[in-house]
RNA sequence: GCGGAUGUGGUGGAAUUGGUAGACACGCCAGACUUAGGAUCUGGUGCCUAACGGUGUGGAGGUUCGAGUCCUCUCAUCCGCACCA
């Protein structure tokens, strides 16, 4: 019988299915693996990113089920979002319909490579029943101050018509459609995930080791904490007047206070509400006002790319430690998002405050020593200072800090890069905002028995305005407070804030998901995620947004879990002529054509063999006819299996064939926990199978073939589990995928020892020697066999490896 | 500019952590067999050389009996952040 792989595909699945096989048990004391792939958005078909992704995770979940582990391996759908809005305005149909119907395709697809997912945790993040409870979720974090609105500028795509978040603004661009993002202001609700900036810096300490350090350092330089001096600059009395008594000064940020005296200008962003207060009232020169709006227009991006640019705006300030007057600028570099909008400028220490000041010929003071040339940005002794001089820079912040917390005229703080997250989105396929405008009493959340506010059906979806501003009826209703006439929110959350707390979803009873959103004790049991496994292309986004989550949810009560996933796999991308794979450059490759042709097992095999999994992964067709003669030949190899049960062999009685054969068996065997459990180098696992079996092929032992077999179908099992669990069934009833094999020490055994000799370092030839052999048996061998090169020369030095290699060292003699 | 990685045959990639570089596979070459198949099997295949031998892990140094692996410098490529005061 040839290797039929549809048949034998076909047959496990459907047996799978009807055992129930992957589903957890509800013990929250067995010891237990959470694995988790990241789920999919349901765009339509699986793509091999996503093969990629489910083998690795599934491999996995399959070794440690073997290994006894009540283990769990859920799959479910990011399932909000705008391609399903695309969609409909494209081809007329309705997101709902649409996304559902994606996941019906999807899961077979999912279905027919072998996965062993747990069918009973599935669920689409669109499903109301999961909209309750994350709107519960928001309403508890708006009671606790952690979710607030706000009217501020914010980064907008016009061609998505929404808002984005700092983390979805991709070098200036929409991280989805690649337009370039506009700054508008506008309310927007905000999630307060700087209040929880030390914890997720912190704690990223932990994952160290365990997740991949690049991931680490990007979550760390995204946070961006920085400490310094935070200080208020006074207006002279001058300005004030002029600002018609409007503002008496402002706050500044330097994480230099060693510098302070160094400051000749002070530089505020053009969104400083002092610089608007000028421009509005007419306060400045006409053509200044003009060009300080034009510079207020541009993107962040756009600014960067300009030179420096800057206007005098006629008032001063007055120095908090010398009292000298200080003029104030705007100035284009200066971000309205950070550090208050308004910055001391010390020309001398810093070069973008030196490069204005010698644009606009600022004076520049030096105060730390060092450096030919200025600007100066090292360490050395202040000068200039009063009393701070001769002071090291160092120590001169925390002394500067001090001396102004003391004098009541600033204090040490901290800032940070990250800014608080938006969850505002202005379209209908989101989880609704579950907040109500009343004229009476502002901003009231829904009732919890109202939950979910689900999303309205009949919606026209036009691309054009949210429709859910559009709905004739959906967005009236009654204040949940006072009962009066209101307004509903129109606005969705994010789908970013689905994805932050699916992982504890899963971990919930399915039979509890009506009445919880998250069970705790389940949670706990199941928590952390003992291995993630995703694309590198969420280091920041995803999986800043999950930590945050799970802190917060932490707080509320729902878990006592610190970090969501305790370890990370960041997977490579698949490529096709060194390219990523992607539909508008046609060069894809379609899973269902694959396993169609091959079957899943020859593409789960390929997919594991390719590549380590953390690498970019070449794709190579004639490389997955590789992958397949390789199970062709497993299955043809069963002829060879003599005995239904692991056999008692005389190793010494065996030929020397056999004897290599069984070594190679036990090495693949040796290395299968490394790899599993800590490497995921599943192509040198598939390497060691390779050579166990080329080696069982050049021998004839009948027990030798049972032997191998029994222990390479356990092996390969989490790879490609069709033909190994049809295999084992036929010979073996299956016994051999339940058991946790051991090695065995006596194959490794050897008769004689293979020695390299190495003379001056190369290597000259060969010696087999007895394992009892002394040092001196082995070292007179080594002469005898190296005689040839030994010749005219000294030995210097002899090195002998134990079971390795001798390595004689000479010179020539004189 | 800052941060993180990666450089090994024609290709994908191994190398027990300082001990025979190139496992395994693809490709290629030669041969066998055939019930012409997605065949299969056998042998070969880093480079230079007729051979002895030499040489070889981006490059240059260094440590060592011995370096792909450790150290210093350097080049190249990729990724992330980017006026963060």
């Amino acid at each position: 019988m040839s290797y039929k792989p549809s048949e034998i595909e076909a047959k496990w699945q459907k047996i799978w299915e009807e055992e129930q096989a992957f589903e957890p048990s509800d013990s929250t004391t067995q010891k237990k693996k959470y694995i988790l792939s990241m789920f999919p958005f349901p765009s339509g078909r699986l793509h091999m990113g996503h093969v990629r992704n489910y083998a690795i995770g599934d491999a996995l979940a399959r070794y440690y089920r073997k290994q006894d582990f009540n283990v769990l391996h859920p799959i479910g759908w990011d399932a909000f979002g705008m391609p399903a809005e695309n969609a409909a305005i494209k081809h007329g149909r309705h997101p709902k319909e649409w996304t559902y119907s994606n996941i019906d395709y999807m899961r077979k697809e999912l279905n027919t490579l072998g996965l062993s997912f747990s069918k009973t945790r599935e669920f689409a993040t669109c499903d109301e029943v999961y909209t309750k409870h994350e709107q519960k979720f928001i309403i508890e974090m708006y009671e606790k101050g952690l979710l607030y609105r706000e009217s501020t500028t914010v980064n907008w795509c016009e061609t998505c018509h929404t808002v984005l978040a700092n983390e979805q603004v991709e070098e200036g661009c929409c991280w989805r459609c690649d337009n370039p993002v506009e700054l508008k202001e506008m309310p927007g609700y905000y999630l307060d995930i700087i209040s929880y900036a030390d914890e997720l810096l912190d704690d990223l300490t932990q994952l160290e080791g365990k997740w991949p350090s690049q991931v680490i350092t990007m979550q760390r330089n995204w946070i961006g904490k920085s400490q310094g001096l935070e200080f208020k600059f006074e207006l002279t009395k001058e300005s004030k007047a002029k600002l018609d008594g409007k503002f008496d000064g402002y706050e500044v940020f330097t994480t230099r206070p060693d510098t302070i005296y160094g400051v000749t200008y002070s530089a505020l962003a053009p969104e400083h509400p002092i610089t608007k207060y000028l421009v509005e009232k007419g306060l400045l020169d006409a053509e200044v006002a003009e060009k300080i709006k034009a510079i207020a227009n541009m993107t962040e991006v756009e600014r960067a790319q300009q030179d420096k640019e800057g206007y005098p705006l006629g008032i001063s300030v007055i120095h908090p430690l010398t009292g000298e007057e200080i003029p104030v600028w705007t100035a284009n570099f200066v971000l309205a998002s950070y550090g208050g909008g308004a910055v001391m400028a010390v020309p001398a220490h810093d070069e973008r405050d030196f490069e204005f000041a010698t644009k606009y010929k600022l004076p520049i003071k030096r105060v730390i020593e060092g450096g030919d040339e200025l600007p100066y940005t090292g360490s050395g002794t202040l000068i200039d200072s009063d009393r701070f001089s001769c002071v090291e820079n160092e120590e001169a912040k925390i002394a500067i800090i001090n001396y102004m917390e003391e004098e009541g005229k600033g204090k040490g703080t901290t800032n940070y890069k990250l800014r608080n997250w938006g969850v505002s989105r202005q379209r209908y396929w989101g989880a609704p905002i579950p907040f109500v405008h009343c004229d009476d009493c502002g901003l009231v959340p829904e009732k919890t028995e109202n939950l979910p506010v689900a999303l309205p059906e009949d919606v026209e979806i036009t691309g054009e305005g949210n429709p859910l501003e559009n709905h004739p009826t959906w967005k009236h209703c009654k204040c949940p407070k006072c009962g009066k006439d209101a307004l509903r929110e129109t606005d969705t959350l994010d789908t970013f804030v689905q994805s932050s707390w699916y992982q504890f979803r899963y971990a919930t009873n399915p039979k509890k998901w009506d009445e919880v959103g998250i069970d705790k004790e389940e949670a706990n049991y199941w928590l952390g995620v003992d291995q993630y496994i995703g694309g590198i292309e969420h280091a920041i986004l995803h999986l800043l947004y999950a930590r945050f989550f799970t802190k917060v949810l932490r707080d509320l009560g729902y878990h006592d879990i610190d970090e969501p996933f305790t370890r990370l796999l960041t997977q490579g991308m698949v490529l096709m002529d060194g390219a990523k794979m992607s539909k508008s450059k046609g060069n894809t490759v379609d899973p269902d054509a694959l396993v169609e042709k091959y079957g899943a097992d020859t593409a789960r095999l390929f997919i594991l063999f390719a590549a380590p999994p953390q690498k970019e992964l070449e794709w190579n067709d004639s490389a997955v006819d590789g992958a397949f003669r390789f199970i062709k030949k497993l299955y043809d190899r069963k002829s060879k299996v003599t005995g239904s049960a692991l056999p008692n062999i005389d190793h010494s009685s065996l030929s020397k064939e056999s004897k290599l054969a069984r070594q190679k068996v036990y090495e693949a065997l040796q290395k299968s926990k490394d790899v599993y459990e800590s490497t995921f180098a599943f192509n040198t696992l598939i390497a060691a199978c390779m050579e166990a079996l080329n080696a069982l092929d050049k021998q004839d032992n009948g027990d030798v073939w049972t032997e191998g077999m029994y222990v390479m179908l356990n092996l390969l099992e989490p790879i490609i589990p069709h033909v190994t669990t049809e295999l084992s069934e036929e010979l073996f009833n299956r016994a051999n995928l339940k058991a946790v094999l051991e090695v065995k020490e006596e194959v490794f055994v050897q008769e004689s020892i293979l020695y390299v000799v190495m003379i001056g370092g190369k290597k000259r030839t060969e010696i087999e020697v007895s394992p009892s052999a002394s040092q001196e048996e082995i070292l007179a061998a080594a002469k005898e066999a190296g005689e040839k090169w030994l010749n005219g020369m000294q030995i210097v030095k002899e090195i002998v490896v134990p079971n390795k290699l001798v390595n004689l060292a000479v010179k020539p003699v004189n």
